[in-house]
DNA sequence: ATAAATACTACTAAACAGATAGGATATATA
DNA sequence: TATATATCCTATCTGTTTAGTAGTATTTAT
């Protein structure tokens, strides 16, 4: 399951992606208003996103955040990777997240196989995804 | 990510499948020894699975666990969704688990048809694996 | 100067993960 | 029938994660 945290991620950047408008900032404040996010924990996923370059921020009066790249070039695995960790159902079989699975040996493991096999299917279609193909959708 | 108690339910009914001969149960102790599982915590996993009609059980001396049914008709998918819950990973999305996402309107949703794709692929490849395919493979 | 925005630190409550402890109950066999 | 040995059941525990909240510091436009 992909967490609540991660779903306001997601709402929040098609909000400012659709809210955008001769480069004026989007303030959190609207964002929480409009798509019903607790404002306190938007402010830190927002701010999450920031740090991983997804957006920029502008501080103080009429301040607030802007995409940093174009919606088309911001991956729906991007996100969903900096806000819940790995997409993989396996931490072995887990690219941008692996991690040795502590109880089973790689190599007589019978599951691996098939979650690789998950993975592949599932990045197929999630990095086809982003936040202007979501915006339209 | 599925949990270390399910990774655990996947080897345990493996294990079971190489180790019964002339319909002799397989005790908890042995298949927590031999595949380095915590043996109470085996126990709460393999009731589990009796009450879920995956195995029976039979109790005194010379007891243990036997497989209820065939390997080949256990699918990987019905262990998981006993021991895991949901398998989608949204829980509007889930076939054997639904339920309404409480933060957003399925209607406006942006993202449950990226994720019912998600659902149908990862389910053509484990609902086609069994307790059986997995000791082959 | 001041109002208004983000930045940062710290805290909390509830649920879940991964167990452990101990006693009740059933059963094969001497 | 006594005993050893297995599952069954209830309760408890520790650490981590999830989903927030509170309060203060800092920056910036006017």
């Amino acid at each position: 399951m992909i967490s609540n945290k991660c779903k306001y991620a997601i709402r929040a950047l098609v909000h400012i992606d659709n809210n955008e408008q001769d480069d004026k900032p989007v303030m959190t404040s609207d964002i929480a208003h409009e798509q019903q996010i607790p404002r306190k924990f938007l402010e830190i996923i927002l701010r999450e996103l920031r740090n991983n370059r997804i957006l920029e921020s502008k501080r103080g009066k009429d301040g607030g955040f802007r995409l940093l790249r174009a919606a088309e070039d911001i991956s729906l695995t991007e996100v969903m990777r900096i806000i819940d960790g790995p997409i993989a159902m396996l931490p072995c079989v887990s690219l941008n997240y692996y991690r040795k699975c502590d109880e089973c040996e790689e190599e007589s493991c019978e599951i691996k196989g098939v979650f690789e096999q998950v993975r592949d299917r599932t990045l197929e279609i999630l990095n086809g995804q982003t936040i202007k193909s979501l915006t339209l959708s």
